[in-house]
DNA sequence: AATCGCTGTCATCTG
DNA sequence: GCCAGATGACAGCGA
């Protein structure tokens, strides 16, 4: 992850290589075999992984492990019945082994382009991988649409089927994604992957397939490199893909060529799509056209490009950056839309830089759908001209899932940077100022920690009246809840008084506080503070929020320690603190309840993260007794039946045998007087039967049956 | 409004 | 007796 962030710091470019090496990566092969989330960085796991809640990961598909609250057992049973459709078209079948996507979109300079205002819709290119949907059902059924164009027309199409990628990338695109245009990313539907997946992991089961990505490429091709683009594809077809890559390039390489798509696959667009699509061709016209054509172009180039003359703060508000995907959505969503269109004006320090238009269906129109939000050309679009059906139809194939999962990796980092640098760039906003975009909820663990020459503590030492606070941060062993704390605004603090906080217990699990940016630290409404709106202009409250009850409090006493600190110190050390520091007993109380507070909650987390783990390994195990259990049932039938199946030719075998011995006097030799014995060195011996058959004596005669053994 | 999951906290027990 | 850790129970919060 270090190293991806490097990359990102250097160049807008790498946000390309962030959708290749993190955010579009979906392995799903994982997902599905083990309790790892679809998205998985390719550099192994990470810091952010490790970060991500364990409870996230109890789950998998393979409907061993699932939870029986799962939902995605829907999309289990549901693949599972469409692939037994699928399974009836018969053989042969060839199975796509990848499905890529991408969601990039270059930003253009605003003074590049004109926006035509009646440009009417996205371009084909978009309406080529993703088919219209209006509404949520609609979405899901036109995913498992995609599912079946791209299996389906293999199961029965004529001719060889691409061995690989059923779906591909245009090569153009591929070279498109690295240019040097500001790129920002749109949503995509990880279900389609999942439910796409599904189809090809439940025909051949053992397929070692990974599908890297979904496929959906926006590239605002911008005006000044539409040359460029000409060249590079020139020169990447010339020769043969071999021309130096990129850092783009080989972050492509890495979900394309290393999978083996290019240059293979069949168009992704559904065979029921009214605009059959075919990418390559639209993507050769559009990327061929020279610049001055730009303004007659094939008819669903310049709609995409005339997007580009829209507002670019406006059509960026609409999209949807890897960092607005991750933020969570309740707080933005109190921010009224504008103009049909929910907005984030980025001059917020701390919120996020473009806005996600719509992840809820309730904030779409009845025509729309959920999930597909950020689609570049299909935002402006109907950011301007009060939505179009194309919008609903790239809507339908993205997902705000996958960035959720992006978030659960712990990219908000790497994801900010972009951010920072898209801001810098299209709006000249202070890199310095975004850097203090993080949006640490300050609840949970997956909080990064501050560290301490971050701004926020460096400008705590020079503010607070206590220099002790730049070690916050360095604590170790404590929840990032506090570890993450900004003390920005806690220089108005007045001495610790008893009423302050000796009465209540706040279960503000938020730690929210923006009443600590007020002089009075009496009064710590939580309640107030949980329903006060989400503001631009609050971003000091924003860190005065993630501040935690326990750190208030103690910053309160002047105590030269964090909360963090105050609970990872060892017990020397804090009963040392509590001499040292002529703190009155009811002090001395509340900072030893910091301290079991402190305590008790990671106790309580690991508590926690220990039962799921029990109950998950009990279920694997429940799982495998199970199994082993029908395993054994069926080798023990396979037993009893090979057993009786060897009787019977033993019994055979000794009638052909006694049929043709004779003994002594020339009779034959009957089974019920002889037996065949098989000695320890393989000879096979006639054995006289002493005793009667038990068969032939009758019930009378066992007294005497028994006389004519003990007489002898 | 009801429900569920997550989380923090308290009380209690154990080593 | 104190302390740290573990755990059940409860409550608050958000989805």
């Amino acid at each position: 992850m270090q190293n991806v962030k490097k990359y990102f710091t250097e160049g807008l470019i790498q946000f390309t290589i962030l959708l290749s090496l993190i955010g579009v990566r979906v392995d799903v092969d994982s997902y599905l075999n083990g309790s790892y989330s679809p998205l998985e960085i390719s550099d192994g796991p990470s810091s952010a992984y490790i970060q991500t809640p364990f409870h996230s990961l109890r789950d998998n598909w393979d409907g061993y492990s699932v939870h029986p609250k799962c939902p995605e057992l829907d999309y289990f049973f549901a693949c599972r019945r469409l692939l037994d459709e699928v399974r009836a078209l018969g053989s042969p079948i060839r199975f796509p082994t990848q499905l890529s996507a991408w969601l990039v979109h270059q930003v253009p300079d605003s003074s590049e382009f004109r926006e035509p205002p009646n440009s009417t819709s996205n371009s084909n290119v978009s309406a080529g991988l993703l088919s219209e949907s209006t509404g949520e059902e609609a979405n899901d059924t036109e995913l498992l649409a995609v599912d079946e164009s791209h299996t389906a027309p293999q199961l029965s199409g004529p001719g060889p089927y691409p061995s690989t990628g059923a779906c591909e990338i245009p090569n153009e695109a591929n070279i498109s994604t690295s240019i040097s245009s500001p790129i920002l990313a749109t949503k995509i539907s990880h279900h389609v992957v999942k439910k796409y997946y599904v189809c090809i992991y439940k025909i051949v089961p053992k397929l070692p397939v990974s599908i890297t990505a979904v496929v959906i490429v926006f590239v605002y091709a911008i005006k000044t490199e539409v040359e460029e683009l000409k060249g590079r594809i020139q020169e990447y077809g010339d020769e043969g893909r071999e021309e130096p890559v990129s850092l783009t390039q080989l972050a492509l390489s890495s979900t394309l060529e290393h999978e083996g798509l290019l240059g293979s696959g069949a168009p992704l667009s559904s065979s029921e799509d009214p605009h059959p699509p075919d990418i390559d061709q639209h993507w050769s016209q559009f990327l061929s056209l020279p610049i001055y054509e730009f303004d007659d172009l094939d008819p669903l180039v310049p709609q995409q490009l005339s997007d580009l003359d829209a507002d670019i703060s406006s059509a960026i508000s609409q999209d949807v950056s890897l960092r607005d995907a991750m933020v969570t959505g309740s707080v933005y969503d109190m921010i009224p839309p504008r103009g049909g269109v929910r907005t984030l004006v980025a001059r917020q320090p701390r919120g996020p830089l473009f806005r996600l238009e719509s992840t809820n269906s309730s904030n779409s129109s009845p025509g729309t759908t959920t999930g597909l939000v950020a689609l570049p050309n299909a935002v402006v679009v109907n950011g301007t001209r009060n939505g179009s059906s194309s919008h609903g139809a790239l809507e339908g194939c993205l997902d705000e899932a996958v960035f959720d999962q992006i978030n659960l990796l712990g990219l908000d980092g790497c994801l900010e940077t972009m951010d920072a640098q898209l801001l810098g760039i299209l709006q000249g906003i202070d890199p310095r100022v975004l850097e203090d975009l993080d949006s640490d909820s300050g609840l949970s663990l997956e909080s990064s920690s501050r560290g301490p020459d971050s701004p926020s503590a460096s400008e705590v030492s020079s503010s607070s009246s206590s220099s002790f606070f730049e070690d916050e941060g360095g604590a170790t062993g404590y929840s990032s809840e506090v570890d993450s704390l900004p003390s920005k605004s806690i220089a108005n603090y007045h001495t610790w008084s008893p009423v302050d906080f000796s009465e209540s217990v706040w279960h503000d699990h938020s730690y929210s506080s923006a009443a600590f940016s007020e002089p009075s630290a009496t009064t710590f409404p939580h309640k107030a503070i949980k329903e006060e709106p989400f503001s631009d202009e609050d971003g000091e409250d924003d860190e005065a929020r993630e501040l935690s009850r326990d750190e208030l409090r103690t910053r309160a006493l002047h105590v030269p320690f964090s909360a963090a600190e105050i609970v990872s110190m060892p017990v020397e050390e804090f009963l040392e603190l509590l001499e040292g520091h002529g703190l009155s007993p009811t002090q001395v109380a509340f900072l030893r309840d910091i301290r079991r507070r402190g305590k008790n909650k990671l106790a309580a987390q690991n508590c926690r993260k220990r039962k799921l783990d029990a109950i998950t390994g009990l279920q694997e195990e429940v799982e495998r007794l199970q199994a082993q259990r029908s395993r054994l049932l069926r080798e023990r039938q396979h037993t009893a039946k090979a057993l009786g199946a060897a009787g019977q030719r033993m019994e055979h075998l000794s009638r052909d045998i006694f049929s043709r011995l004779r003994d002594g006097s020339g009779r034959p030799l009957t089974p019920e007087r002889y037996t065949l014995q098989c000695e320890a060195n393989g000879r096979v011996v006639v054995q006289h039967i002493r005793r009667p058959s038990v068969a032939t004596t009758t019930a009378g005669g066992k007294p005497d049956k028994r006389k004519k053994e003990k007489k002898p």
